[in-house]
RNA sequence: GGGCGAUUAGCUCAGUGGUAGAGCGCUUCCUUCACACGGAAGAGGCCACAGGUUCGAUACCUGUAUCGCCCA
């Protein structure tokens, strides 16, 4: 194997195109029921169609094909199953935007045409994040790709929807939904982002109506809807308020009069006036005291949002406030009406309120709480066994702290609003018969309004007839389904359900989910009731939530805020292989993840390191290679075989635990600091003589260990261990398919190990001591080391010619005391002494210093010690083996400051001090 | 308002009831035949604050402060 094979840095991009494109072409990321192996699989969680990867993606994505490879290549039958969400409204929102500058629109267009437009747009653009995610080396099953509207899930959707709705688990209500304004659909309440803003808050007088000199005082923060009040309510026990409990008020700017009402649910008596008004028909809590008080809703503000005449009308507003208001939005209404209550002398007080405003999830427009009938989903008998099988701990959510946050969730869990009112998406399999329904739908111009009251016939195809009349004027209910509902039957639907096919029965449950905590409620919660509901058993079995990747200074990343890190111009400059080990390294639970760039940087170098190692070893492989058992091998075979031992024991307890920091970060450790620090170098005067007798046995190590290594590490950083696999002797086509490591007993020597930490010590000592006294690191310097203890002075002996090459000197190993008392610098650590002799010529203030550095440290240490040892609580509370251990301490620290006390006075001697 | 999490080196973060750790950055030295995307040696910390438990607390408990997230 020629050397010239590997250039000097590695360049990860020929590689990374060459494999990527490799591996899909052997198709080792097919899985089929009949491989052989213990199922494992992972669903992605589908990004929009309208997507390209972010960093976010990058991470979750990341972390998935980690389990994935390790998996695999434990033997597992494994599936990580693709696919994309058809997103609904942030679609819709797409095409429309490109619609707008053809000068085109969606009503223009109409309901089929612009259909069949986002289905062009989704053809040409929808490949885009798949692509990108095959870029990052991701190991699906690309021949499963699938998309939420493909026919097989939505047949699903179907069946699914038919199903709870016979079950009386899906029904049509007029409620007070959310409704954006804008998308001009209702949303569930979790598509609406809370947001503080600066907002103010109102006193008004309303009179009395017996008594028009007497005012109720009422504080809100939305002036704009008093016209749509039902009622004023104020504290049942509020001995303020309480006589007026049943008598009326007069509505300003109206002819109305409205009830005063006693709501222990809705007043906070310390909040503002302690009276508040009740708009049902424009507020959550308020319609719902609004059921509580039998109230009537009046609906002032239109699908827009906007001050609706009609509305303003039913209200009995005053029509000279009528026209000053009609076909406002909110923003210009409330101080419009702030003017016309303070002309009339309504107005009392306006003061700074901090509030919060909802906003719509894809557009930001805020919502308004808006009155409509709309299609739910029954959650409540859904949600109980969802709750259950969490609490049994069927589902496992990791880390556990999140438990609490979806167990909470649930309880509380309100009926789901599932109808959208846009046309991307699955339509409703509902329809009504005209002639049953006459006076429930109605047809304006360009609208057609299905009245709540209006019955439908749910059925999964269309229905020739009406089953009641006969009838065949049959129109279908216009909505969609909320994208999340599609979403929610994910891990089964993608595997085939409704039909019983083999996938299902192999794959089902899933192993892992793999997602940000950002759509826990959205998606998995979702998932598990109805894999629950449908399949009778839990989707998944672990839920991994990581955490939110965030830029260097902790900020969200935005477009807006232009600090988005792109992930693929990071694997553009950096490599695939160090985004996604950043990354890993990077998952914490419980933490957000800041990236910043320049720790990328540091994973490009590490991949660096080892393209390097494997060129360093690529160098020496030339001649024979002999298997002999771990105890006959040199001291660093067995040394390094006893770390990587203990490594691949760690790396995948470590994985098991879904601790992906602490694998990389173990993974670094060895290879950087044992591997390439330690271990190359110790090997070197075996590699670097021609026919040494270990030579067969170390290059033999040498391989053994970096091919292992390499598949340890592959799962991580896929693309350069199968580049550096396939370079080195190997048995087998690809990394990919190779079996994960697993602890050979055999290796593991513990007193090896401990032998070279010894040595280890001993070569930091001879090496700081050379740069105390200025030796070039090319001198030659013959030394002395010893030991307290015999039977390390012994291993010292065993050690001596690694000491010798690792510190480029001639080592004499003898007892300290027999050691020359005069020109020699004495290092002293925990019993270990290393003397160096000193040049005439050298400037020993260095050396000085750090003498007297450490025996300051070590007098500081003894005193504390010491200061336990002489507590009586101390000694006689503490085990046994703990004061033990103290005396030990003092022991070696007493002798070690001798030794150094002994040395710096030497020193002084030679300065004439 | 309720819940959760965080606070450890200049920065970003691990961690443990008994010697405080990493990466990056910083200082000094070194182009030595794997790597300067490198090597060697260093500097740098009342582990947020106040109580408590304990022989012993950065770690366990309580409270405070600051920051962040989720929910209302």
């Amino acid at each position: 194997m020629a050397s010239s094979q590997l250039e000097k840095t590695y360049d990860p991009r020929t590689v990374e195109t060459r494999w990527s494109h490799e591996w899909l072409t052997r198709r080792y990321f097919h899985a089929s029921p009949q491989q052989p192996g213990r199922p494992y699989c992972i669903v992605i969680p589908p990004p929009n169609v309208t997507g390209s990867l972010h960093v976010g993606h990058a991470l979750n994505h990341s972390l998935q094909d980690i389990l994935i490879r390790w998996r695999r290549m434990q033997g597992r039958n494994t599936l990580w199953l693709p696919g994309t969400d058809h997103a609904g409204i942030a679609t819709q929102n797409v095409v429309e935007k490109q619609l707008m500058t053809e000068g085109l629109s969606r009503e223009a267009l109409g309901r089929e045409r612009f259909v069949e437009r986002v289905w062009q747009w989704k053809a040409t653009s929808g490949n885009t994040i798949v692509n990108q995610q095959k870029q990052l080396g991701e190991s699906c099953d690309w021949d499963r790709l699938r998309f939420t509207m493909d026919e097989g899930l939505s047949k699903a959707v179907l069946e699914v929807f038919v199903r709870l709705y016979e079950d009386g688990l899906i029904y049509r209500g007029e409620r007070l939904i959310n409704w954006c304004p804008r998308c001009l659909t209702a949303l569930s309440d979790i598509e609406v982002e809370h947001e503080d803003t600066k907002g103010k808050l109102y006193s008004i007088d309303y009179p009395l109506a017996e008594n028009p000199s007497i005012h109720l005082t009422v504080a809100t923060t939305r002036p704009e809807t008093l016209l749509g009040d039902t009622a004023v309510a104020v504290h049942p026990d509020d001995e303020r308020f309480q006589h007026l409990i049943g008598k009326e008020v007069r509505l300003p700017l109206t002819n109305r009069m409205i009830p005063i009402v006693g709501d222990a649910l809705l007043v906070d008596r310390e909040f503002g006036t302690g009276a508040v008004k009740i708009t049902p028909a424009h507020d959550f809590n308020d319609y719902e005291a609004g059921e509580r008080h039998a109230l009537p809703r009046l609906a002032i503000l239109d699908h827009h949002a906007l001050l609706d005449a009609a509305g303003l009308r039913r209200a009995g507003a005053d029509p000279t406030v009528i026209d000053q208001l009609q076909r406002l939005p909110v923003s210009k209404a409330r101080p419009k009406v702030e003017t016309l209550l303070e002309e009339r002398g309504h107005l009392v007080k306006v003061e700074d309120h901090k509030m919060a405003v909802g906003k719509c999830y894809r557009c930001k427009t805020i919502v308004e709480p808006y009155l409509s009938p709309q299609w739910f989903v029954k959650i409540k008998p859904l949600a109980e066994p969802a709750i259950t099988a969490v609490e049994e701990g069927r589902i496992r959510i990791i880390p556990e702290g999140w438990t609490n946050n979806y167990l909470g969730w649930m309880r509380d869990i309100k009926d789901w609003c599932i109808s959208r009112q846009i046309w991307w998406g699955h339509q409703i399999p509902a329809w009504y018969c005209l002639s049953c329904n006459a006076t429930h739908v109605i047809k304006t111009e360009n609208r057609i309004a299905i009245l709540s009251g209006a019955s439908p016939i749910v059925s999964k195809t269309a229905p020739a007839s009406c089953p009641s009349c006969g009838g065949h004027d049959l129109y279908r209910d216009p909505d969609v389904l909320d994208t999340w509902f599609s979403s929610a039957l994910w891990p089964f639907s993608t595997l085939g359900w409704p039909e019983h096919t083999e996938e299902l029965k192999t794959y089902y449950p899933t192993a892992t989910l793999v997602t940000g905590l950002d759509i826990l409620f959205f998606w998995v919660a979702r998932m598990i009731m109805m894999g629950l509901k449908f399949m009778g058993d839990v989707p998944f079995k672990d839920v991994y939530i990581h955490a939110l990747v965030r830029d260097a200074e902790g900020k969200k990343m935005s477009k807006s805020k232009g600090n988005v890190i792109d992930p693929l111009h990071v694997m553009n400059e950096f490599g695939t292989d160090a985004l996604r080990f950043t990354l890993a390294s990077m998952a914490s639970p419980g933490r957000d993840v800041k990236l910043a760039e320049e720790r990328i940087e540091g994973y490009r170098n590490f991949a660096n390191k080892i393209w390097n190692a494997a060129r360093f070893a690529l160098m020496y492989l030339d001649g024979p290679r002999t298997a002999l058992p771990p105890a006959q091998r040199t001291f660093p075979d067995r040394w390094i075989l006893s770390r990587l031992a203990h490594i691949i024991h760690v790396v995948t307890t470590e994985l098991e635990a879904y601790r992906f920091d602490r694998a990389a970060t173990a993974l670094y450790q060895f290879i950087w600091h044992e591997y390439c620090d330690w271990y190359l170098e110790l090997i070197k005067p075996v590699l670097q003589t021609p026919e040494h007798q270990d030579g067969a046995s170390t290059r033999h190590t040498l391989v053994e260990t970096l091919e292992a290594t390499m598949r340890l590490l592959h799962p991580f950083m896929p693309f350069i261990t199968e580049e550096i696999w396939q370079t080195i002797p190997h048995q087998g086509d690809s990394l990919v398919v190779q079996t994960y490591p697993v602890v050979d007993q055999a290796w593991t020597s513990p007193e090896v190990e401990q032998h070279f930490v010894l040595l280890e010590h001993t070569v930091g000592l001879v090496r700081t001591g050379r740069v105390l006294l200025n030796y070039p690191p090319g001198q030659q310097i013959a030394f002395h080391i010893g030991h307290d203890a015999p039977d390390r002075q012994l291993h010292l002996d065993q050690l001596q010619q690694h000491i010798t090459h690792l510190s480029r000197g001639q080592v004499r190993v003898s007892r300290p005391h027999d050691w020359p008392t005069t020109r020699l610098l004495r290092l002293i650590a925990e019993g270990l002494s290393v003397g160096i002799p000193v040049a005439e010529d050298v400037d020993l203030q260095k050396a000085i210093e750090r003498l007297d550095k450490q025996i300051a440290e070590t007098n500081k240490e003894l005193q504390r010690i010491d200061g336990k040892l002489k507590n009586v609580e101390f000694t006689s509370k503490a085990p046994p083996d703990v004061i033990a251990e103290h005396h030990g301490r003092v022991q070696t620290l007493s002798r070690d400051r001798a030794l150094l006390a002994d040395s710096q006075q030497q020193l002084r001697a030679m300065l004439g001090v």
